[in-house]
DNA sequence: GTCGATGCAAAGAATTTGCAGGACC
DNA sequence: GGTCCTGCAAATTCTTTGCATCGAC
């Protein structure tokens, strides 16, 4: 078993999280929409981060197409309301997650250089770090990013 | 004055950096060129992250014109070699700086939320999580990126 | 002279946008 | 009914690649 699994980073449960995000856009002035809220269920359900096209293609699988355009428009606003996080990792498309605003199930990414997997994790001396050193700079730090590559444990087996 | 400039990030110095990446480039069986030279001494001489449009318009202005295909090329070679590290932030084209193999003057980077401006940083504590991190996880970790958003000191002021 | 390096133009990819039609309130 | 939301296709933007030519060794 990987300490990955070990000790599992906590996610927001499925249900807070749309919650949140279907509260959040009704807040803002949005109107509530089959497809919006197709976008939003399978982000809620999953444990990885996601490409646009992922989630166009999965949810054209599930029987509920959206088209790509409506992917990306709904990925920007869920991303403005601090409800999606972005990740760009080289040259690839985009990857995307769900996230509280709260920053309630923050984290962090391992990207392993072989197979390409990302895996969250979570770490309070990480955490106590930044917070030590935004403190000491004196630009007004927001969030903050970050990401180790490397090996995963999957491919180390493999070799 | 910034706090960025007060504590001033060690880069390498052109000179060095020049060398090491010419021997690299050499070691590894490439041939000099004119424009590889003319790349290379223009990462040398950069305080700051360059997109390989920005290179290519500089060199360009100096009577140095290199393609931008092989500013690319150039790139992507030194970035092989860990003598350019490569910064993918937002959609916006990815930014490159010189880097030592060695992991000498290693250091991150705070990103202006509303200039854009991208400063360099680093960080004995943060550095230290992160290598007790590493050693806990059951990842061979390499690399490690950390990206810091926020407002910078000068659009404070301006505000 | 051979083979790597270069420029140009074309190809590829990811993401954004214009616009006409459909859905929500 | 007025707007916002969607899809499609076109446009944009960044990056890579094919190919003929030039330059390094």
């Amino acid at each position: 078993m990987s300490q990955a699994s070990r000790h599992a980073v906590p996610s927001p449960s499925a249900e807070a999280w749309t919650e949140a995000a279907t509260a959040a856009l009704r807040d803002a002035g949005h109107r509530s929409s089959k497809r919006r809220e197709a976008v939003i269920s399978l982000l809620a359900r999953q444990r990885c981060v996601l490409s646009a096209r992922e989630i166009s293609d999965a949810l054209r699988a599930e029987g509920n197409p959206v088209g790509i355009a409506t992917v990306y428009r709904t990925l920007e606003l869920l991303g403005e309301l601090r409800l999606v996080q972005r990740l760009q990792m080289g040259t690839e498309p985009a990857l995307y997650e769900a996230a509280m605003p709260s920053g309630e199930h923050h984290h962090h990414h391992f990207v392993c250089d072989r197979c390409g997997a990302v895996t969250p994790f979570d770490d309070a001396g990480l955490e106590r770090a930044i917070a030590r050193l935004a403190a000491k700079l004196d630009y007004a730090v927001g969030e903050h990013e970050v990401v180790l590559r490397g090996g995963c444990a999957d491919c180390a087996e493999a070799r």
